[in-house]
DNA sequence: TATGAATGAGTATTCATTCAT
DNA sequence: AATGAATGAATACTCATTCAT
């Protein structure tokens, strides 16, 4: 298995440096090449193309989020604590990585489509894990059942990914993890069973 | 002033229905000249350069789209009116320019990240229209006061806008207008008063 | 004849300001047309081409250059006085019009070959005039007359061709008039009767 | 060291032939490559750019035309047969590649002026040896030391250059080594001790 | 496995010139 | 005569990928 080789982690590594201070599109091969330690011809013996670098990067760093997600998640009792944990850990494992950060939410975007369709599917995995813990919140009785469960995870991740881009965006200036109880509290009153005023 | 000449619009046009049909990578500026009906050269009498016509394009586009959010809201009496109003504007006006809906969504973020910062300048409008919104709301009493403003303002958007980005992935399949009322639910509930068993 | 009207004139005068300020190819002909203080189009109406501003600026200056060196020379009695005359004229003329300095020794010989053939039909004026001068000094039996004549003329142009040239390049920063005593001295020399023990 | 590669020369000596037969605005670099029989992409593995090939083309040649000179003129004995053998070595080397008195003469003065300031560089090599030859012949009494030397040395060099370009413009019809004699007779007269009614 | 020299496709932009007014 | 908006041809350079060693 090619992925557990020490060269295929040293390119991936690389590539995350090179194109967090480069920018995307002044990240040649080559360069990623020369940080990596290897020939620029070396990096198609571990990746079919460029894009499959890319692909590889988002896929092992966002598998190991997801994983250390499930794995935080799991050990937490009710749906609510589980869903503070998520975006508590989401955040923190980007504030841990500065470098990736940059690389997830602004590079990694200039990708072309097809690369952009690909990085979904990855994500496909994040969303399981967030339906699990609305399906427990539901049969906790603390989320309701009356919003579209595809749509409403949709909205969970995409209320995490702009406060963590905007983060980015200004330079990563203020404490992002700050910010996850503010929107896990956003989220969980959200989901929150109606009161008789409302709706 | 050049924005109000007859060319400057069909060249925009033009833009918006190759980069849509071609994709961002395959819009060449001679593509987009061809579908305007004018010389190559004549574009540069518009613009700057290639990124101009980008920038010019979400600026045009993405106004419209605020000033006519800022209409319809204006007309509703209270703030959960106008959130409402607000998210079905905004997916209305883009479900019913499918071609507009691929470039914001999925093409112009392929930009480089400079463009990316100047597209962030003209969202900062809509953040002032849904700030409004938020203090009129916080006045009425039905919006609680305790989340950090600008955060909820980017989660708020952040959310419809991973709506609809998944909607143009789905290839605009289902109707994207169906999900604005529980959109709008989530938002809601999420900034209603805390009822006394939460927190 | 259009050489007449002013605005011939005035063309002539931009460019030859154009092309000293920004060189020869930053040089476009709407900027002429704007210091020269007319559209454009209305260079077309006195110039067949831009090549053709070119050849009329040269052979304009460049005919005035060599009218007052004629007018100078026939006012002497020597050969030898002519010569001096000659030097003096040609190096005092391009001193006292730095921009024409300029746009002669440099910026115009990076006009293509054509341009250049046609500036040496200018130059073949020139070439008379110091014709007539050896003539006169091969009669009064101060230059010998074993050279060939053509080549003799050639180098008498390239000596102060270079001369200037390089007294251009170094930024006119000494008296170029200064060094015509020698290049005459070199040159009356070069031409004299052999004495026995040369040759 | 690239310039010891022989595609490095390649590149050179292709790039001589395409200039002298396309004309300096002709010359794409894509017809340099292909007359060199390298791809497009090559030529910037050995130059930094088109500019550089041309400077590259001029340091090379002239450099060797420089050495070739010293070579010769050091076995000659006295400084007056060290200035004919520089005066018929230059002709002779120029006259031995037609294409590369073309490029010399003609196509490189085309080039940008910065382009002519590094040209100016090589010539100062060129300088050194004149200079040397000077000091000789003053040394030797042959010369007098009444003259600028630096003006001295640009108008030799001046008067061999208008020479050789004058002999291309017509299209290298007759015999440039034949005028030789001739140059060396004007230089050497020149600066010979002026006789008593001389100045 | 690893190398790195060589490849060659692909494109934004400028500016001399025209011509309808 | 004069204008100036519109035209459209033309080209250097980059960089992902290959393949002989």
């Amino acid at each position: 298995m090619k992925k557990n080789k020490p060269k295929y982690k040293q390119i991936i590594d690389a590539a995350v440096v090179v194109i967090a201070e480069n920018g995307y599109h002044s990240s040649q091969v080559s360069k990623i090449a020369k940080k990596a330690g290897v020939a620029d011809g070396t990096i198609y013996l571990y990746f079919k193309n460029k894009e499959d670098i890319l692909i590889s990067l988002f896929q092992d760093k966002m598998g190991q989020l997801i994983e250390r997600i499930e794995q935080e998640t799991t050990s937490r009792q009710t749906a609510e604590e589980k869903l503070l944990t998520l975006v508590q850990t989401h955040f923190e494992q980007l504030a841990a990585d500065h470098h990736l950060a940059i690389v997830t939410q602004l590079e990694l975007r200039q990708s072309n489509k097809e690369l952009r369709y690909k990085i979904n599917e990855v994500l496909k995995g994040y969303m399981v894990v967030i339906d699990q813990i609305l399906d427990e919140g539901i049969k906790e009785k603390i989320f309701r059942d009356n919003l579209n469960r595809k749509l409403v995870r949709q909205l969970i991740f995409g209320m995490m990914d702009e406060a963590i881009t905007n983060w980015v965006m200004k330079e990563q200036r203020y404490n992002i993890v700050d910010q996850a109880k503010d929107v896990h509290s956003f989220i969980i009153n959200g989901l929150a069973l109606s009161r008789d005023v409302k709706e």
